[in-house]
DNA sequence: ATTATTATAGATCTTTATTGTCCATAATAA
DNA sequence: TTATTATGGACAATAAAGATCTATAATAAT
């Protein structure tokens, strides 16, 4: 299980984002040249940014992109959520099985309908995995990776 | 990104192994039959639980499976980690883009080799979230599941 | 020792998801 | 009106997951 290469493009273009806030529109062209990626894919991936309202895209001369909202208002889980989709990370695939039926329900073999709200044990540890991961990843925000490199950059200044 | 059914397969696996330690050693056809899912394939996954050593198996008449150690001292993540592998939860795959650079390095323009130890800020945020999976991951046992089914029951035995 | 039983390992196939390209179209600013 | 830029659809290549079959090795019971 790893996240996608498409994960990846779109956490470090949404960075080029905030990065060029003051300036004009990015285009698609200067984003695909500093990710090392071709045009065409990483325009599908904008799209999807774009679709879900993370980005803004503007056609035309001297169009592009830019952030929808400020940078301190866009959580990596958002990018994440776009791209990877919202499914469950784990899903308790034989819910009709044997000991599906006896970790969700205490012990009650004569029932076989679906009891909506008894999940298998085994699923809500995963579940409770999955909100650990999404609450650290809607505490770091893209404005949050900003200022760290902003640091980083000054003290580096300073050191020399 | 999703959890594979295979580890699904492991996990409930182990979990029956756990609840049948005191009697014999479980078959794959047993295993199978319960889980909904072909002795082949399960029994591809049950071969890589025992060369990790977390169960052990018999070949031969009333041969099978079980749990090479205690079930409090299998964790979600051990069996996890089996399954899907141990590389990172996420790459950095640009490490050689322009912007990759800006960010792990502080705004070393010149300098090109690579520097190991000074990761991508990205994959900094990344791999923070991947440790917060993981530490859950490892405070969770087969054993706890167990416990829980067995709570479960003896509730509703009372209740009755 | 022989036999029936059980796990193991290898090869192979199918399905699905990811990654990627190409082209026609729509929208916009100069 | 035109050059520029994003969009959407179709499609292809690759990789990963899911699954099956067969031959082999190991073991306990007889």
């Amino acid at each position: 299980m790893q996240f996608s290469k498409s994960t990846d493009y779109a956490l470090h273009a949404i960075i080029h984002l905030g990065h060029s806030q003051r300036c004009n529109n990015v285009g698609i062209r200067e984003l695909s040249g500093i990710l090392g990626v071709s045009e065409s894919y990483l325009s599908k991936i904008m799209s999807k940014l774009r679709q879900d309202g993370i980005v803004r895209a503007v056609p035309g001369v001297n169009g592009g992109y830019e952030l929808a909202r400020p940078a301190d208002q866009i959580t990596f889980l958002d990018v994440i959520q776009v791209i990877e989709g919202r499914q469950q990370l784990f899903e308790c695939s034989n819910s009709s099985s044997q000991q599906h039926q006896l970790l969700a329900e205490e012990g009650a073999v004569q029932r076989d309908q679906k009891y909506p709200g008894k999940a298998c044990l085994v699923e809500k540890v995963m579940n409770g995995a999955e909100q650990q991961l999404h609450q650290y990843l809607r505490e770091h925000t893209i404005q949050s990776v900003l200022d760290e490199a902003f640091k980083r950059c000054s003290h580096d200044v300073n050191k020399k």
